[in-house]
DNA sequence: CCAATTGTTCAATTGATTTTGAACTAAGGA
DNA sequence: TCCTTAGTTCAAAATCAATTGAACAATTGG
């Protein structure tokens, strides 16, 4: 049980846009943010998500994308933010991000 | 012959991510921001794209999304940045955005 | 040891995006 | 007017991502 995570300099920036461009996952990341950036367990993202296994997918999709770090304590895992990697890479863009995501949110849908 | 754009308070964040995480329309941004920002006509883009076709799906996905404007003059069309306003609403981001695209860029492709 | 708690994995399904090609429109120049 | 240039639209095909449910693994408390 080996939580693969990818080294700073295989993030790349197209893929954590999309990452972060999924609703769901941005309200993980600002959750996660407002709690200052973990640790957090899985379990108190269960309300942003339909079931277990989707959360487990969507918190696999983040970690994949380099923009959390989970590591397994007993029978929970703890997510955090890696802010400092993520802002050394791509600076500004995380709290630019996180700060929209924040905010009431005009439009949550886009116009067709 | 009408492009629909949205209003700025139509553009979502999430939606804003989405389509700036595809690795041909980040490729469209990044271009468009060593242009000044605009205005570009389509054909500008072809080079990073297969296909007339597919790009004018591009652009178009761009545009819905509130990023790009686009206008046209006589049989072209010329797509902007759409700067200032996705800077109000969403301080930071677009800069942050375009200085990362604009690095050489370590990994393109994310890990598995 | 047993049961409950936390969370993952797998395969199937559904659904959404991307790509492609053919046909089309609109403007401009010869 | 006819041809070329610039770009769009439509529908089909291919691809990729998200959701679901059943089964599983590991840890902890009783």
């Amino acid at each position: 049980m080996f939580l693969p995570h990818p080294h700073a300099d295989q993030i790349a920036l197209p893929n954590v846009l999309a990452v972060l461009g999924d609703p769901t996952r941005l309200a993980i990341v600002a959750e996660l943010a407002r709690k200052n950036g973990g640790p957090v367990p899985c379990g108190h993202f269960m309300d942003l998500c339909s079931s277990k296994t989707n959360l487990s997918y969507h918190l696999a999709k983040l970690r994949e994308a380099g923009i959390t770090r989970t590591e397994a304590v007993g029978t929970s895992r703890f997510t955090t933010l890696r802010r400092e990697e993520l802002d050394r890479l791509f600076p500004g863009l995380l709290d630019s991000v996180i700060a929209a995501a924040g905010k009431p949110a005009l439009a949550t849908e886009p116009v067709r």
